[in-house]
DNA sequence: AGTATATAGTCATCTAGTAAACTAATCTGG
DNA sequence: CCAGATTAGTTTACTAGATGACTATATACT
């Protein structure tokens, strides 16, 4: 369908974008079901236990990619279920920071499994590790182009 | 961050993902403030000029991944913007089949250099041959995996 | 033929996330 | 040191899309 005019970056991209997209949802269903999570809280989640120290409201914000406005209702829905803590920044009065709870940690844990399951089983069938190291190299490669960009 | 630890398809899906959603952002952004559209409707736009004979609702669901509802509101978008043509399938009255206009046409060519420019801009800088080559492989053979599966 | 079941699309309702206005705190330059 | 500009987070109003109920048509079974 025409597909053989267009440039190899851009077969590259599209295709990639439309996988992902479909990954993602499927991702997101399980990850749902089974701990009543969205990607992006889990996304949340693993970021603050992640770090050594409570991160910011803006910083979250940056690493999932979504608006500040977002961000705080992510931290609304997971602080309702108990899974993280808000704190004034002792340093900068207006900043408000975010640590997990136990019972965040342990969500996070029971995630695990589950994100791991989905992952492998839509992914890790079909990949070398040769083209894991591509994937991983080039996605790299255009997040940090982009990211500084911007 | 114990990112080593992490198998290389875990490490490859997540990147892919995390990568995938910001230059969907991006690229929608760009799209939506030229042209009016968002990523859903220029895909729905390509489908259906791609394809030799007008399509059916649930086929555009299916192409773009999204609810049937969803769909219906793609659709109602486009034709409000007089991009698309709804008509009653003379086959099986109980579908519809969509098809593109004059002025969708030109959308689509319009649309086409913004499109474009922007995965140029965010991709092409940043990958070889070799890898794009990689990527479109990876990327057909989940998708048809997952496709096949579900 | 005639009932049961499945499928196509729409509609009404709900949710996640955006964008812009707002509040409070911090930084900067005179 | 204080007036203006920035920055952090929240709130409100809105939008894209999902989900499930509903209508109309088609298919399958007896």
């Amino acid at each position: 369908m025409g597909d053989e005019e267009q440039p190899l970056w851009r077969r590259a991209a599209t295709h990639t974008l439309h996988t992902s997209l479909m990954l993602k949802v499927m991702l997101e269903d399980r990850l749902h079901e089974a701990e009543g999570l969205l990607l992006a809280d889990h996304e949340a989640l693993l970021n603050i236990g992640h770090a050594e120290e409570p991160l910011r409201m803006s910083v979250i914000a940056q690493r999932l990619v979504i608006s500040r406005g977002g961000t705080t209702k992510v931290i609304d829905r997971l602080e309702a279920m108990g899974y993280v803590l808000r704190r004034p920044d002792a340093d900068d009065r207006r900043a408000t920071v975010v640590e997990l709870t136990r019972a965040g940690r342990e969500a996070l844990k029971r995630a695990r499994p589950i994100i791991d399951a989905g992952l492998e089983e839509i992914w890790s069938a079909y990949l070398t590790d040769e083209e894991s190291v591509v994937l991983i190299e080039v996605m790299d490669r255009v997040l940090e182009a982009n990211q500084a960009c911007c």
